[in-house]
DNA sequence: CCATCGGTCGTATCGTCGATACATGCCTGG
DNA sequence: CCAGGCATGTATCGACGATACGACCGATGG
């Protein structure tokens, strides 16, 4: 739908006509990364790829398409590179290799994610977005296959998905200074319990939660001083977020 | 940042002046919503509105500074429609109500969801995003206190945010007859069991109870020095047994 | 009562965007 | 060698966001 293609071309001219359009959609898929999606303009990219602004046109058929090739081309250049993926032994534990690759996917290529899944214009009818879907259904078939599936697999693929494009998307909202990597591998094992039977494996005794309850109602307390309580506040935070490793007693704010 | 204040205006010109600005707003998010994001441009909200093209920029310092007045314009419009929520009596059926809040405000106007959750650059500084966040950590707040978060509160609205975020792009990319309203409840679920515990840490309500219950599972702590924890039990004992009731619990805001 | 000044209004216009038209070549297939 | 299809290159279109500038209007100060 976003290729012109023309009928009947020699062998030979083929080559050229590939390449010619590779150059395009590197030079479009390097402007994206480097100057972000205002910055891919037709006349942009074809003096990036060294060719007439009009010559586009005759590859895509138009911005859109040129677009959803650049997203394509990207998502698959990036799994390629990360095709060590070894599928794991343990089926759940590639669930999460894969929910955690395509997380990696949007985090580092963070124009071109928004491009595919910041619009829901865009939709299925996206070819970068099919081909994400895919390899997703893939690892799901596994996974139902050894009868680890809580649900249905198409609930299933949307579940995972979803859950990654929520989490790319927040984390890339959020300023670098409260990037807590704890969004991610909570939505990740929220999606696991969510998609898998396993049991939910929770962790942590009451304690944490306690000192966030205190600490929720302590401006209310009148019995301490002020340099009390805010000391106290300090110990409840690192009482609070004692389970992860980074709790570096950062004071809250 | 997004508004054009001009110093100094008289009283009765203000009133036009706001008059004038809230017919753009509403022209632009009428378009927005029957015919899409590209199809509002200076002109044709200038049109709508009855107004000439230019004298948009007397209101807002450009286009996206337009967009953002109407993303946050459509968003207390619709928080106002559902009365803000009732708050139900229990914290985490309060939980669900919100987060289904906010789901259905993004289904209900997908375009101008699109528009504030779709690109991440637009992020954190828009006045709408800060609109959403700022009732949902007043819920979690409610939550904290009542001993139910299992995570840290910001990393609780940040888990909340993403759900629903990816919950609602998700569904407004799959085509109409793929929509399962499973997925919906399904991410809800999974973001409850994620944020929430299942039981209290915390009975009874109010502060000494929270001290109470901390000081119980005190011993299990291994982050404090054994003088901290002393300190820190002392603390516990005053605010547990405060015979101050004060019934005037005002937090400082 | 009038001069002045800040803000608005209306028109014209700028530079850029995506996309197209058209004449001129070049290269392949016969 | 020739004829036709495709690429090339230049010019251009309509629409976009944004701005410049002079004519107007209303409030203020003397």
């Amino acid at each position: 739908m976003d290729d012109v293609t023309p009928a009947a071309v020699p062998e030979a001219a083929a080559d050229k006509r590939e390449l010619i359009r590779r150059r395009v959609i590197e030079a479009a898929a390097d402007l994206l990364a480097r100057e972000g999606r205002d910055a891919v303009t037709t006349r942009a990219v074809a003096a990036a790829a060294g060719v007439q602004p009009p010559a586009i046109y005759r590859h895509f058929a138009d911005m859109d398409g040129l677009l959803d090739a650049v997203a394509e081309h990207g998502y698959a250049r990036f799994l390629a590179a990360k095709h060590a993926a070894p599928a794991a032994d343990d089926p759940i534990e590639d669930l999460r290799a894969g929910w955690d690759l395509a997380v990696e996917f949007g985090l580092s290529n963070p124009e071109l994610y928004a491009l595919m899944y910041g619009e829901p214009r865009r939709g299925t009818t996206s070819a970068a977005f099919q081909a994400g879907m895919r390899i997703l259904v893939e690892r799901i078939h596994r996974l139902a296959a050894g009868g680890r599936l809580r649900v249905d697999e198409r609930l299933a693929a949307n579940l995972i998905h979803a859950t990654a494009r929520g989490a790319v998307l927040t984390w890339l909202s959020l300023p670098e200074d409260q990037r807590d990597p704890a969004l991610l591998t909570a939505m990740r094992e929220s999606m696991v319990t969510a998609v898998t039977n396993d049991k939910p494996a929770v962790q942590g005794s009451g304690l944490p939660a306690a000192a966030r309850a205190l600490r929720a109602v302590l401006p209310e307390q009148t019995t301490l001083s002020s340099a009390e309580q805010h000391l106290l506040g300090e110990w409840l935070g690192r009482l609070a977020g004692s389970d992860r490793h980074d709790a570096t007693a950062r004071p809250p704010e």
